[in-house]
DNA sequence: AATGAATGAGTGTTCATTCAT
DNA sequence: TATGAATGAACACTCATTCAT
């Protein structure tokens, strides 16, 4: 439990600030648990009240509908994903000189991310799953992370390119590349595949590398 | 239609072979179409019926639950999407000397695995979301990626190595590299954003440097 | 097999007389065999034809509705199970004198419908069961046993009582009492526990017995 | 309904002794009703529901399943009509000098079943028809009359044999022709012909001669 | 705030019956 | 005559949601 409670700081804060009842969390716990076990859609309140040990009228008490109960998990979980990503490294400033810049950058969001993933790894894959069918969540992106993340992401890597330290790609290509390898790893290490032995220190290292050298200038 | 000529044949000949019959192609459409567009578990098959212009009971002539109708579909495409990756030019004699060894395999993969998402990208989408919940899809992936194609994989792999092409990670850390890299522009290109402007040839071009300046050897 | 012959050739004359196809036998023979298993409403027709090796549609090409189906079984089965009841031991001629003449009545009737009942038991179980939901069947039992047995039955029972042979209750309540003694040993030899170790000689004879000194007169 | 409400109490405590609320009693009223109108598997639950005044979605919120509502039912009704064959007066003490003592002892079983048919006739259709079918009643039966019954029912046997005022049958032969004589008479009294005249006093009195008679000693 | 009984629309599936071949 | 694909109404059952307590 206790490796989602910054999720569900993040959740309440979203509410209302107020705290969450301990019904509340149980009631979140418990939904996270079955959306990421058997997907939304096939999740039922009433086997989510039973997990949580509420009755099935209080989810409606908290949640107006099924939908929300999703939308208020996911939602903060896409903030928080990407805030970090907002941050100050992601300003020119952070830029040591060629190549140690591309790659600060680099290991910043990558393993900032990694231990996320790590401690939220059913709400990543609920997001995975259920994006691609909630127009809510959707526009959630867009306006986070197309609107936010995109513009800085572009202004570091145009500096990083001046620098030379990467490719002349246009950078919409150079950051789903990124996101690709990113993502793939994150999802096999802990989607796909948590139970294999990892040295998750040498394969971040080498998910370095591959970006680094994929696209790293000339 | 005709873009899903080839999975269709597939579907047919994964059943008896004796023939799609109009009914049973108008069905497996809207099946298609329909678990593309909400997802296996929002897709009902009332609306599949109606979609295909036939009668409910009729569905289940065919197909004997909609679990079935769901196998039925994803199965094949599984097996078609992974066949061209065991075909010759996996095997060590495609190799020219380096790089052009590396590069060519490369191309070859890419391109072709191309084409086929881009005329089964709801067939794409549908594997990538149902396979998180199917146990029946993993199992099939299993014995059908890792039994067959990741041996094949590797030993292409280790004879590029050789070559000195590609560097000296652990297989599986390139084949997920690469797999990231190639699944994460198809799901861009053919789910997130077909309508935007592709210059397809250039992008591919792209992707194939990527992978090949972010694993090359030495 | 051999053993529904006689109800066989009753279901065939009951019909048009120009004999049972192959196929019609399957389909009957099948349809005694389910019926008796899982009674009517829980049969489906399609089980019927696939136990009988014919395809759906041709049950209905010989039987217009599935209770036609039903009523060609069960009908000449009731009449076959009743006829012998009309002959001619039945007249008065044949009794001999007290006690013998009630003893033998007896004797005749149980023994033959002991044979019948042993030769047609899912038949049986079939009329036992849905008489009670039937009304065509209800039908047929009043047209058959109370307008033509039910009076026979009576005379030789006047007779008998004059003899001194039969106590002196009410003709209904006799016939009553005889039918519920020999159908539970029926039911319960055929039906209940047809594997037990039965002794048939001794309890027909202990059936006859309880009958004959339950009833006797004087 | 108050004459169901023997059962009734019986149905409650055999579920959890916390009371029927009044729509679960209609529930199990219309149930009765209409299972014993047109059996069990021709009966929907629409129905039911729409005769109870109840929506379908509550009869499963009180009965997992169609078939849990039929034992719910059912079961406590076979152990009910079972109990006061278990009472003391089938033990030797009860048994005065032949041949009362046998008479007695027919008297009270039927004219006490007698009244409980009389109360709860639908019932005793029911089980009569489904007891051919469902697994779990046979089960109920063997469970609560061939192991607690019976064996009662055979030492009153015994003891009445020592006395002279049974004849020396087989215990099951003997057991068999009584209920086959009794359930015969409930069955045309309440279920075939319960619109005819009947004279109750007298019938249930032929019926123990009968027996008596039928089986009595030397 | 919390409950849980009640709802009724909707689900996947079955099935007797029809009909073109 | 026989087939079996097709039908569509009916079925048992589920579920998100409401509301009186």
């Amino acid at each position: 439990m206790s490796e989602f409670k910054d999720i569900y700081n993040a959740i309440n804060e979203a509410q209302d600030g107020k705290g969450l009842t301990p019904k509340q969390e149980q009631i979140l716990k418990a939904a996270v648990e079955i959306f990421a076990e058997k997907g939304y859609a096939s999740s039922s309140t009433s086997e989510i009240a039973a997990r949580a040990g509420v009755a099935e009228g209080t989810i409606f008490r908290h949640y107006k509908t099924k939908k929300d109960l999703l939308l208020s998990i996911v939602t903060p979980f896409m903030t928080q994903f990407t805030v970090p990503l907002l941050a100050s490294h992601f300003t020119k400033e952070v830029f040591d000189e060629p190549p140690e810049g591309f790659e600060q950058f680099l290991k910043k969001i990558i393993k900032n991310r990694f231990e996320f993933a790590r401690e939220n790894a059913p709400l990543l894959k609920i997001v995975l799953q259920e994006i691609a069918f909630q127009p809510e969540l959707q526009a959630h992106y867009e306006s986070v992370f197309l609107e936010e993340v995109f513009p800085k992401f572009e202004r570091a890597l145009n500096e990083l390119k001046e620098q030379g330290s990467v490719i002349d790609f246009p950078n919409r290509s150079i950051i789903r590349m990124i996101i690709s390898t990113v993502v793939g790893f994150l999802v096999t290490r802990f989607l796909l595949a948590p139970e294999s032995d990892w040295e998750d220190e040498e394969e971040l290292d080498r998910t370095i590398h591959f970006i680094m050298y994929g696209l790293g200038g000339k």
